[in-house]
RNA sequence: GGGCUUGUAGCUCAGGUGGUUAGAGCGCUACACUGAUAAUGUAGAGGUCCGUGGUUCGAGUCCACGCAGGCCCA
């Protein structure tokens, strides 16, 4: 059996190939099965949607969550992977709607809410085979063949089950929330419909800076901007910034030219004043003069004006709790306006959001029933207690065309406060204000009753459980997530759609029953009784759609003999995801056991946009429901941009196909340069380049090496099987690197327990390129090919197979084809383990015994000084095929002259010299170099430090060999004298006069350039075996085979080169002759340096 | 507007707890090697560490304020 050799190895082609492997020997399943019994691992996917098609940043995520599976399937774990499928929500419905060409207004008109929902439910796999083809060809392992399907009346009964299990727990409850709302579709808007492109446009509006009369005070005001005038007269508080500094400014009205005093921040002083009028004494000011005086009176900080109480602008309502104060707002800046802020519960939410922290109640009246609304009507218009301008709509564009009045209602408004003396300042403003999407009007900021999860109510709990996850990037979790759950509002669960998971809850007529259903089974019971009071004339069977419409057709009965009916509203989508821990099994109707098995997760990975998304929806149903957390660690993936740091769209055309990409380069380089190039959690700059250098530059380099020990080990039958050569008989380069192999062990098993897939492909990179083939493999070349199969050659072909076969294990997690390949080719030889595929075996383990922290030290020795001694011959021109004689090198501390005997002979070799010669003290040739120890110092010394260090810097050699001898050194400062000792100074050697010297840190090597007439005439030769050499190959000899050498006659130099070398010559180059001949009619003419050579070789 | 995050060589990225000469790979230039050769090695050039202040004897690193990009949310 031989090891495979490869001609031009395709990576795409090897992954096909171990594709078909896998499938045909079942090895994921295997990977899951043969883990049977042990301890379990629970991932969970979060389902994508397959309505749209695949990106590359899927490749991304998706390696993210493979790799970590992989590594613990190593590891011994059983990992089992449900693959899932996120199938309701808003995209759906639009992308039907794009495809039918119809509205949200069709629906129940043009076609049936079942017509529609069966469109949806055809259309949301519409891409299934798209994503599972991506799924299987970037070597993502996951269960595809039974996913969990978020439309299954079996999942969407777990979600019942829960809901109901909220509603039990007094969760769940109808509410008030201040949501975008588009009067002319009469429908709430949700945030992805507010983000569609063109909502948001420029639109020039009416402003107002209304005056606010302070109460108790004869002429002062709170100046407060806004830019929707019709909200003031909502207004029911102020808020200011508690930080923020505040003056008030005595002046003039600008349009009753009353003096007033006005209070604002002092930052926008500027904006409503002219600094020109600042010095007009107020008695030359006369009535509509352009400069108004002012001046500041008094200063306060925000936090002072908070509980201050003022008048009520527009006193048509009044309020319905404490009002008409100032208060705190955390997002009050002084960027415009006048850094207090008209608040107006009823018509904006952070407006609700502070009023209701301050306790401050909204302007509301009641509707025909006697229910609480605010002053505007769901068609956009002033109720009729807003005397004045009442039925009026409160924009223009509302009116049906040609109805609409000169003077809008915010001009309206402002002539009003004008005349009142109520108004500073009234002024056209552009600003960027949403549009309803589908009308193309103006959206107000409505309050609209949905249902909510009490999430505010557990708070504290999210919060403390959150300090358990062990989030990657760890900000992620203490920042976005922790301020999020820190600034939690309450989850607003209704969404007023078709497609989804219907709310389960049914209201009587009056409102004063409720029943919130739990299960198919009491579903039906209800029914049942509905059918007795003669509601329903029907049961409903196992197989009962609970979409709607079907749902929205079951009446059931209350307690008190009511009809009941269901609210409209579905639930958001983003419960049906978050409820996948559960839903996922049918828990618990079914797989009760399975649930308990994987609950909660190990290990979650999904984009950091998620956050408030998918981690916060399992986190707080978790939590809410079961007290417990959902998952222990989560990666929260950065996004995957262009090169040129662009997100990616379609639209742009600068999106990557992964397909493609996946073809082209293959899955493993694919994914080793995403997850080596940037951390999961940073944003990735993608580009191909990057992939195709992964591919050279590490792939590459790793199948060099394979290939070179394959080459070698065919020829010469290495298998393996003769048991492993002792360490002691092994050399120090093998004990290098299985000692470096076994600290990567240890290093890689830690970043993946971390999980840090980053630092683990690094690490695996750095060693394959820089410790393997860069050094042991370039050293321990000769030992490969040379000499007869000696224990020596075991040894090295031991010592080779052993890296390579560790680093597929370590790397066959982030790639898991072409490491399971280099696995097979290895193992199919020796059979050494038992596993047919890496993704079966077990993950190395360090070997302890044998990393040798004082090896490694000196190979990097050997490593520093080899470098300085290359860097010394290119300085002086001498190429590296010149011998020279020796290297002095100073003895830098006790272990330096053990440690480079060591590897004195690799040091030779490696640079073409003869021996080293160690220098110390004694010899009188070095010369000290003192540096301060600048850490030291500054511990002890502090701020003397400057001067001491320049004392330091220029000591004689006489003081620093006092201090070397005693310890001691006074220095004199100019206010005192210190004590220096050793410790306080680094005392190097960097210069040997009359030597070329080169140093790094403390190490420095001196180098002897004087090449006699004997290393002259070696290096001669070994530049004639290295031209013979490259004939040889150009004549296209076979290692083995025999030359002659004739060489024309030459120099006195040359000649005596060759006869002086001449054994060493044919031995290099195979040669059984090597004859020097007064003349050479058909030779090849060779230039070496200045030297012209004729030569022939003869087979 | 808020929260989080990023900013270091032409490009992609490293740079515990502050320590004086800021690193690596790619790319570029030069040289070397030539039985791993569609490889390989060595060296060189290349930096106002985003800016401005501050703390400190000393700041890429700590603090403040900005600027620019990104995500999420208003």
């Amino acid at each position: 059996m031989k090891y495979k050799e490869y001609k031009g190895l395709n990576y795409a082609e090897v992954a096909d190939r171990m594709l078909e492997y896998w499938k045909e020997n079942k090895i994921f399943e295997k990977s899951v099965d043969s883990r049977e019994g042990q301890e379990t691992f629970t991932f969970y996917e979060g389902p994508p949607s397959a309505n749209g098609t695949p990106g590359i940043h899927h490749v991304m995520a998706r390696a993210v969550k493979d790799i970590f599976c992989r590594y613990k399937t190593l590891k011994g774990f059983q990992v089992k992977r449900k693959g899932g499928w996120d199938t309701h929500g808003l995209p759906v419905e639009l992308q039907v709607e794009k495809e039918l060409g119809i509205t949200k207004e069709d629906i129940g008109k043009k076609i049936s809410v079942e017509e529609y929902n069966q469109k949806c439910r055809e259309t949301v796999m519409k891409y299934k085979d798209e994503w599972d083809d991506l799924t299987q060809k970037m070597g993502y392992w996951v269960d595809l063949d039974d996913p969990y399907v978020t439309f299954d009346r079996d999942y969407m009964e777990t979600l019942w089950y829960l809901l109901k299990k909220l509603y039990d727990k007094g969760m769940l409850y109808k509410g008030y929330t201040i949501q975008p709302y588009s009067p002319a579709a009469g429908t709430g808007l949700s945030s992805h419909e507010l983000n569609q492109p063109g909502t948001y446009r420029d639109v020039k509006d009416t402003t107002v800076t209304a005056q606010f009369k302070v109460k108790g005070e004869e002429s002062t005001f709170l100046l407060a901007w806004t830019t929707t005038p019709w909200t003031l007269a909502g207004n029911s508080a102020l808020a200011v910034g508690e930080k923020i500094d505040y003056v008030k400014v005595k002046t003039y009205n600008p349009y009753t030219f009353k003096q007033i005093e006005v209070i604002l921040a002092k930052d926008r002083v500027g904006e409503y004043f002219n600094a020109k009028a600042k010095d007009i004494a107020f008695e030359d000011y006369s009535e509509g003069d352009k400069l108004i005086p002012y001046e500041i009176v008094e200063e306060y900080k925000g936090a002072d004006l908070v509980g201050l109480e003022y008048e009520q602008l527009l006193p048509y309502v009044a309020p319905d709790g404490p009002a008409f104060r100032v208060i705190p707002g955390d997002y009050v800046s002084t960027e415009d306006g006048t850094g207090i802020v008209h608040i107006s519960p009823t018509f904006g939410a952070d407006d609700q959001r502070v009023a209701k922290q301050a306790g401050i109640g909204a302007i509301l009246v009641k509707d025909e029933e006697g229910n609480s609304m605010p002053i505007v009507d769901k068609q956009g218009r002033y109720v009729k207690e807003i005397a004045d301008f009442a039925g009026m709509y409160v924009k223009n564009e509302y009116y049906k065309d040609g109805e609409a009045p000169e003077k809008s209602l915010d001009v309206q408004i402002a002539i009003k406060l004008k005349e009142e003396n109520r108004a500073f300042k009234v002024e056209k403003y552009e600003h960027s204000y949403p549009h309803c999407w589908r009308t193309d009007k103006p959206v107000l900021y409505y309050p609209l009753d949905s249902w909510f999860i009490k999430t505010t109510a557990m708070k504290d709990k999210l919060v403390e459980l959150n300090k358990t996850i062990n989030w990657k990037p760890e900000s992620t979790g203490t920042g976005r997530f922790g301020n999020w759950l820190e600034n939690l509002v309450d989850w607003n669960l209704s969404r007023s759609r078709f497609w989804g998971t219907p709310l389960p809850i049914w209201v009587s007529e009056d409102r004063t029953e409720e029943k919130c259903i739990g299960s198919m089974e009491e579903l039906k019971a209800e029914v049942e009784k509905s059918i007795e009071a003669g509601f329903m004339s029907e049961s409903i069977d196992a197989d009962f759609d609970l979409h709607r419409p079907y749902v929205d057709n079951v009446i059931l009965v209350s307690e008190s003999g009511q009809k009941m009916f269901r609210e409209p509203d579905l639930i958001d989508v983003w419960f049906d995801s978050g409820a996948m821990p559960y839903a996922q099994w049918h828990y618990p109707f079914e797989n009760k056991d399975i649930f308990d098995a994987n609950f909660p997760a190990d290990f979650i990975a999904e984009g950091v946009d998620q956050t408030r998304g998918w981690f916060f929806t399992l986190h707080a149903i978790a939590v809410m429901l079961y007290d417990n957390v959902a998952f222990k660690n989560v990666i929260a993936n950065g996004l995957v941009l262009d090169k040129n740091g662009n997100k990616m769209s379609k639209r742009l055309g600068n999106a990557i196909d992964p397909f493609k990409t996946l073809a082209e380069h293959g899955p493993d380089a694919t994914r080793w340069y995403m997850i080596s190039n940037a951390n999961p959690w940073d944003n990735l700059k993608f580009n191909i380049d990057g992939v195709v250098e992964v591919q050279r530059r590490f792939f590459g380099t790793l199948q060099n090496t394979y290939s070179f020990f394959a080459l070698y080990a065919n020829l010469d039958g290495f298998d393996y099987k003769s048991g492993d050569i002792a360490a002691s008989e092994r050399t120090e380069s093998d004990r290098w690197i299985l000692s470096k192999l076994n600290s990567l062990i240890a290093k890689v098993g830690a970043a993946y327990e971390d999980y840090e897939p980053t630092k683990a492909a690094r690490l695996i990179q750095d060693f394959t390129i820089d410790d393997l083939s860069n050094w042991y493999v370039r050293l321990n070349r000769k030992r490969f090919w040379r000499g007869e199969y000696n224990n020596d050659k075991k040894a090295a072909y031991q010592t080779l197979y052993t890296c390579l076969l560790t680093i597929a294990k370590l790397g066959s997690p982030i790639a898991p084809f072409y490491m399971d390949q280099l696995f097979q080719d290895l193992n199919a030889v020796t059979g050494l383990d038992k596993s047919e595929s890496v993704h079966l075996a077990d993950f190395p383990k360090t070997d302890h015994a044998i990393v040798d922290v004082d090896l490694e030290q000196r190979m990097s020795l050997a490593q520093n000084v080899s470098s300085l001694v290359h860097s010394l011959r290119k300085k002086h021109k001498i190429k590296v095929r010149q011998p020279l004689s020796k290297i002095l090198l100073p003895v830098i501390n006790g272990q330096f002259k053990r440690q480079v005997c060591a590897v004195e002979d690799l040091i030779l070799s490696e640079v073409n010299i003869k021996e080293i010669e160690f220098v110390d003290d004694e010899s009188g040739v070095l010369v000290k170099n003192i540096k301060p120890n600048f850490r030291k110092l500054g511990q002890e010394y502090g701020p003397k430090m400057k001067e001491i260090a320049a004392k330091i810097n220029q000591l004689p050699a006489e003081d620093i060999a006092v201090l070397e001898n005693e310890n001691l050194l006074k220095l004199e400062l100019t206010d005192g004298v210190v004590e220096l000792t050793l410790e306080d100074v680094e005392i190097n050697y960097q210069d040997i006069p009359g030597w070329s010297v080169a140093s790094e840190g403390r190490l420095t090597v001196a180098l002897d350039i004087t090449i006699s007439d004997d290393l002259r005439k070696e290096g001669i030769a070994r530049d004639l075996v290295n031209r013979v050499q490259n004939l040889r190959k150009d004549m296209g000899l076979e290692v083995q085979d025999k030359i002659k050498i004739n060489i024309e006659k030459n120099t006195d130099l040359v000649n005596s080169a060759l006869e002086a070398n001449r054994e060493y010559i044919c031995n290099e180059t195979q040669a059984l002759s090597l004859d020097i001949l007064d003349n050479l009619s058909d030779g090849n003419d060779l230039e070496m340096d200045e030297h012209k050579l004729r030569v022939k070789i003869e087979a």
